[in-house]
RNA sequence: GGUCCGGUAGCUCAGUUGGUUAGAGCAGGGGACUCAUAAUCCCUUGGUCGGGGGUUCGAGUCCCUCCCGGACUACCA
């Protein structure tokens, strides 16, 4: 086997908000596959980095009263720290907000105008005169011209799914500043994709680059007609780079975002002394993109029509994946699913994760499910129960021994994993990690069987044993270290762990084919500890404590978008009350209160005592039916809203001298009302 | 609406170019063991492979049709 070269990337997360688990399915399969090709002896980096540009980041700049390279320096922080504690190792992690990416764009550019696809038409666009900006279709909102329903967004209704431009909406608004916006016209620059259709039906259509379904995807809905130009610039004032020969305009982030790739890679070029044209341009080389199915059609079209026409070498394989389900449904803020990788991180061994999803991905593009249940279920099985056992209980009985000199008879268990190396590897190879790791669950469960029969605990009460002793735990911890190569991918911790106790460190999966004999055993320590349920629902509780700071929460990479859920359920289950005067509405007091105190009531099924303060040193004790939605350590501290002159009520644990405000339907659905910033307790609601 | 992908034991899924009584893990039931993180081992209960029709000596596997679920629908990031 000849050590091939390999560039991996994966889809750059946009610095508009932190890594969540649905992101980390993308660079956790990416870190994988790389983990492994770096494990067989090839020569493979990965690449990667913050996709920085767009509306979206000067938006949120201008909200935030700072400037854009502010924002983006702190997520990309943030971002590293993540990835690095998901022990996700890039090669070079770069940004697109930096001069190697200006200067590989303006090339790229260069032989896209010299090329003749470029036209420049002029485009109508909804602007915000307050703002001083375009607006985007999703910064735009106002009544469906079809259906009439108020406040959808700016390209199709959520009401009667019937699809517009921004302009034919009735009484459109910003939602930048709530003024109503005009339409101007500016000149825009385009890529004739359709010059490249012939090369691009040609590309996707044959050989591997694509997963077939994929393939037949573009075929059907892009290639059987002409391919519409591409919009790829955007007049000022737009925070990314200037097109050099067009002055006020700049290149669409997505015209930018990928060329980051090339650029991260330039970087690392830079820094190790590599040669730049061995990577981009060597059909030598492998390239392999990562990608969530949601940018499918950037990296399949347009980008290979880029990298064509700019001379770089082609992709030799777009990986798309699916998204991430959790209990069956899209990730969900309110249910508390929507996980940011730091929450996890707060809560749960990060391997916990990396085998989940390493046992659930496969070569498909269908989506993935967490569920809690077969989360818990997986890791305590098959990670603790069946692999790391197998050490746990075998090591500590030739601590002082260590392994036999000769390679014990085994009935062929260790040939029979050796060989299966080989089909292990291929599931690898191909992305289907799942088949990886039922094909490694396989192995182990012939392992435990061995040492259920050779009884290592009854031997060693036998002195005349002892031979027999070590034999059978070499074999073990034989068969154990052959795992550890094969889940080192996946679990390179574990791995390192098994390096540690065998005193022989993991480096190449070939070590799977030769037993260890005769080398010491260093002191038998936990691996990996079984996770419990309760960890599982604290992060949920955490995350559901994590207010939205606002409704956008996608990314370049495996985003999951969360839809506006307006529908009419809540409404028919409680129809709204009679008429009420303002008289009526008045003699409710309403206030602002900080909770100061939360606790269980032991004997309780659905109320948490509450001490309300109302400022000024005024409290009240409430006895609220929250119990399934909250916890009392994620409620003190935080402001809600009470009914303050509510006659108090004596109810079996004490006296409640309030309520506090909130909607749902009840036992988890629960959801308590939180004043915007600036509202300080005791303060009335009107 | 259109296009695509699925529907195999309670759950998650395997089922190679159609070929013997349809498999695994988990969960459930029974037993064993005690080295191990209430881990492990043995035995065992579950399926007319979404419905119907067809091709074939033979279909979960091919064709048609219907039902159900999901995804996608580029000039949004």
């Amino acid at each position: 086997m000849s050590a091939r070269r390999i560039l991996v990337t994966s889809a750059l997360p946009y610095a508009n908000g932190p890594i969540h688990i649905g992101h980390l399915v993308e660079y956790l399969q990416t870190d994988i596959w790389v983990r492994f090709q770096k494990l067989r002896g090839h020569e493979c980096r990965y690449f990667c980095a913050d996709d920085t540009h767009g509306t979206a980041i000067m938006i949120r700049a201008r909200e935030e009263s700072r400037r854009e390279e502010d924002l983006i320096a702190e997520m990309q922080a943030g971002h590293e720290k993540d990835f690095a504690e998901f022990d996700i190792v890039f090669d070079n992690y770069g940004s697109t907000h930096s001069e190697e990416n200006r200067a590989l764009c303006g090339e790229i550019w260069q032989s896209i105008r010299e090329a003749g696809l470029v036209k420049e038409a002029d485009v109508e666009q909804l602007y915000d005169v307050e703002a001083s900006t375009f607006l985007a279709d999703r910064f735009v909102r106002g009544t469906c011209p079809k259906c009439k329903a108020t406040d959808q967004p700016g390209d199709n209704c959520s009401v009667c799914g019937h699809h517009y431009s921004p302009a034919e909406l009735v009484y459109p608004k910003s939602a930048l500043s709530g003024t109503t916006p005009e339409v101007r016209s500016a000149g825009h620059l385009f890529i004739e994709l359709e010059q490249l259709h012939e090369f691009l039906e040609t590309w996707t259509q044959s050989g591997d680059h694509l997963q077939p379904e994929i393939a037949n995807y573009l075929k059907g809905h892009f290639l059987g007609e002409p391919l519409r130009d591409w919009d790829i610039s955007r007049p000022a004032p737009y925070f990314g780079f200037e097109i050099p020969d067009s002055p006020g305009n700049y290149w669409y982030v997505w015209f930018d975002a990928p060329i980051g790739y090339v650029a991260s890679t330039r970087q690392w070029c830079d820094r190790t002394g590599e040669n730049f044209d061995d990577w981009w341009k060597s059909s030598d080389t492998e390239i392999h993109h990562f990608i969530g199915k949601d940018i499918t059609y950037f990296h399949t079209l347009f980008w290979p029509g880029m990298l064509k026409t700019a001379g770089y070498s082609l992709p030799t394989k777009v990986h798309i994946h699916g998204f991430l389900t959790v209990g069956g449904e899209k990730m969900s803020k309110s249910k508390g699913t929507f996980v940011n990788a730091r929450t996890y991180l707060n809560h749960l061994d990060p391997n916990y994760l990396r085998y989940f999803y390493a046992s659930k991905l496969s070569a498909k593009v269908d989506d993935i499910d967490l569920s809690l249940e077969e989360f818990v279920a997986k890791v305590n099985t098959d990670l603790v129960g069946k692999f790391v056992n197998l050490a746990s209980r075998s090591a500590k009985f030739v601590g002082s021994t260590g392994l036999s000199a000769k390679y014990p008879e085994d009935d062929g268990l260790f040939a029979h994993a050796a060989q299966v190396g080989d089909e292990i590897a291929n599931a690898y190879e191909a992305c289907d990690t799942s088949r990886a790791m039922r094909l490694i669950m396989a192995l182990a469960d012939r392992a435990n069987p061995y040492i259920e029969e050779n009884k290592p605990w009854a031997l060693r009460k036998e002195p005349a044993e002892a031979q027999r002793l070590q034999d059978v735990c070499t074999v073990a911890l034989n068969l154990f270290r052959q795992l550890a190569i094969y889940l080192a991918p996946v679990l390179p911790q574990l791995a390192a762990q098994t390096g540690e106790l065998l005193q022989e460190p993991i480096t190449s999966w070939d070590q799977a084919k030769t037993p260890l004999t005769g080398t010491p055993v260093a002191k038998f320590q936990h691996m990996l500890r079984r996770v419990e349920e309760k960890d599982l629902h604290a992060m949920i509780e955490e995350s559901k404590a994590e207010l939205p700071a606002d409704g956008d929460e996608s990314a370049t990479g495996a985003s999951t978008s969360t839809s506006d859920n307006d529908g009419d359920d809540a409404l028919a289950a409680e129809p709204l009350a009679e008429e009420c005067t303002f008289d009526d509405f008045t003699k409710v007091d309403l206030r602002v209160a900080r909770v100061v105190e939360a606790e269980h009531v032991p004997e309780a099924h659905k109320l948490l005592k509450l001490k309300l303060s109302l400022g000024g040193g005024v409290t009240k004790q409430v006895f609220a039916g929250i119990k399934a939605a909250y916890e009392p350590e994620q409620l003190v501290g935080r402001l809600v809203v009470c009914v303050a002159n509510l006659a108090p009520r004596e109810m079996r644990f004490g006296v409640s001298e309030g309520m506090v405000i909130a909607s749902g339907p009840g036992g988890e659905e629960v959801f308590l009302l939180s004043p915007d910033d600036g509202a300080v307790p005791g303060q009335r609601v009107h």
